[in-house]
DNA sequence: ATAGAATTTAACTACCTGGTTAGTTAAATT
DNA sequence: AATTTAACTAACCAGGTAGTTAAATTCTAT
């Protein structure tokens, strides 16, 4: 292969890729919906608009397919995540640009938060490489970042761990009881409106939950 | 069956209901841990201590045994929580109190908050119903009662709605990430010292979100 | 004792679903 | 034109799982 690739084999490529991405996407949204034993291979299949066959033309297994969806999720929002977290400035500032980055990618991704809820829940093998992988060095970040908030006097005294446990929730759960709100009269949970009025009161709550001085301004 | 029960009726009646609380139990642990889909009838029946068959014996399908085992946990803490929600009081007392129940409830039963969790994602007929009857009363029953903390100014002006979602976030996601917490080194998540101290953490976390007077002491 | 309910036993079936296989298509290469 | 290659498909299969059945057994109160 000492030629460079053709017009032709590029866009086979690219094509290969973009089947590999569908069926990715198509897997996300059934296992979030539907988890990793209740998802349908033949439902996936259908979903990504592939045969079924091709799932296993890409992915060695259902198992293996689930593990890739999920990490796909993972990995991107883990690098903007910590390079969020690691930058400088006032504790309160970072803190506030992070929640809103979590928000906003979840936002983004409706099978984001879902996906995640059942794979925290799972337990096994595969949770415990993701969190060494992802979580840990995030959780680890965000605790720092606490205690430095802590010390120059922005945050109240808070058990760091428990905070940031409390914040993930604040942002995760809502999207993850989508189903139910709507069943509660509140449908569209993904709406623009109602994205912008939920994350306002994971901010609010946040401020006041945590900051010494709740007045100080929203990004 | 004209007269009352004999003691030995009575005996056999009480065996029986046992057996079908156990069949429940187990089945409650299991589904907890693997989802409807997931779960393997032999293994409940193995972990109830019975004979599969004897599950279809009590219920008519895996199907039903799992609304049965979920409708069990909701019937119970509702009326509970109901009370709580609507006796009389300052508003920030009975808030602290329905979130202190909320919490020891889930505490006493390790597979509440991943059964719930499971629930609310799934959707279907059944979520249906089981919000109709329990949720909504209760979401009702707590909205009512922010509005009046926010009325006599316990509390500081909020969406009542999107407060009830903080609330009920920061009492479960806890308990539903324990596999998480446990890989990222902190085991015992329903440990006594555990417990009591994010059950702090959730207070105060509210009594400062929520509170104009965060200083209201804890019940 | 006896009746009747609760429970076990273990085989059995009907269906479903993950995964495989053998083959097709169309583009790229020779 | 012949051949190779990658992407993809239709049909199938082996294993597993919910649910059934029918007979045997245990238990308990009369």
């Amino acid at each position: 292969m000492n030629l460079s690739m053709t017009r032709g084999r590029a866009g086979r490529q690219r094509r290969s890729t973009e089947t590999r991405a569908a069926i990715l996407a198509a897997a996300g949204r059934i296992f979030a919906t539907s988890g990793l034993a209740g998802a349908r291979t033949d439902a996936i299949a259908a979903a990504a608009g592939v045969n079924k066959a091709l799932l296993y033309y890409y992915f060695k297994s259902k198992e293996s397919l689930y593990e890739a969806a999920v990490e796909d999720h993972f990995s991107e929002f883990n690098r903007q995540a910590l390079e969020v977290l690691t930058a400088p400035g006032p504790a309160r500032a970072v803190l506030l640009r992070y929640v809103s980055l979590h928000f906003d990618f979840i936002s983004a991704r409706h099978q984001s938060a879902p996906l995640f809820q059942q794979l925290m829940m799972a337990g096994g093998k595969f949770l415990e490489r993701l969190i060494r992988k992802y979580f840990a060095p995030r959780s680890e970040a965000l605790g720092k970042l606490i205690e430095r908030g802590m010390r120059n006097g922005e945050f109240r005294r808070v058990d760091p761990f428990h905070s940031a446990v409390s914040i993930a929730s604040l942002i995760v759960f809502y999207f993850s009881a989508a189903p139910v709100l709507q069943l509660l009269g509140r449908p569209d949970a993904y709406s623009a409106v109602n994205l912008k009025r939920r994350k306002q009161e994971v901010l609010d709550f946040i401020r006041h939950g945590l900051f010494v001085d709740p007045k100080f301004p929203l990004p």
